[in-house]
DNA sequence: TAATAATTGGAGATTAGTTACAAAAGGAGT
DNA sequence: ACTCCTTTTGTAACTAATCTCCAATTATTA
């Protein structure tokens, strides 16, 4: 298997039409969501628009799981903040270049 | 380190201009060249808008590196292809599902 | 220089995303 | 039921992004 190019990952960023279908969240919610501080698209200048990146949506969508059974937003983005300890090191060590 | 959901990053399909601004390279040629055949965007009928996964993506990188070594766009593509072969046995079986 | 490859421009239309204000559900405790 | 707070949703008016389709221009090579 080729590894997997992380800085390139770190780069594909999705609209949030895209997080929204792939993580079955209205758009809406992901506004709102975001809004509140639960989670954060892509700061960049360029971007007019929002961008999720590959450890957002996959924060969405493990929240979404916590969530159904049955924990808040502000506890279910906590707890997912720090199961994903590792790959949101890799993510944010990538920012810093 | 964190395992990478391949199901996930498969859906991780970025727009036109995101692709353009990793790639470094303008929006009007990346058409120009699935237009032709070199590249492929990801077949949805719910996409109204064209949408690179993160296979594409790379390969338009590895592309881009061949042709500015010399190579035609036509056989960048195809080396390019050979090149990758593992990652996209890996995307082609994620999508039969 | 003729033929092919490769790139680029732009008009006019459509789709996607934005903010901002507001309202409506839902849940927990009193 | 009532209150407080969380959570979700609606919509209008606007901006940004992308689309197709026409064509023209610039290499490159026989």
């Amino acid at each position: 298997m080729d590894d997997i190019d992380y800085s390139l990952l770190k780069q594909m960023a999705v609209t949030i039409g895209e997080a929204a279908k792939i993580t079955d969240i209205p758009i809406r919610k992901l506004r709102y969501w975001e809004d509140k501080g639960y989670i954060k698209s892509v700061e960049e200048q360029a971007h007019t628009t929002r961008r999720f990146d590959y450890y957002m949506v996959k924060k969405i969508v493990l929240m979404k799981e916590l969530i159904e059974d049955g924990y808040t937003v502000e506890a279910a983005s906590q707890k997912v903040e720090v199961r994903m300890g590792e790959l949101r090191q890799v993510f944010d060590n990538l920012t810093r270049k």
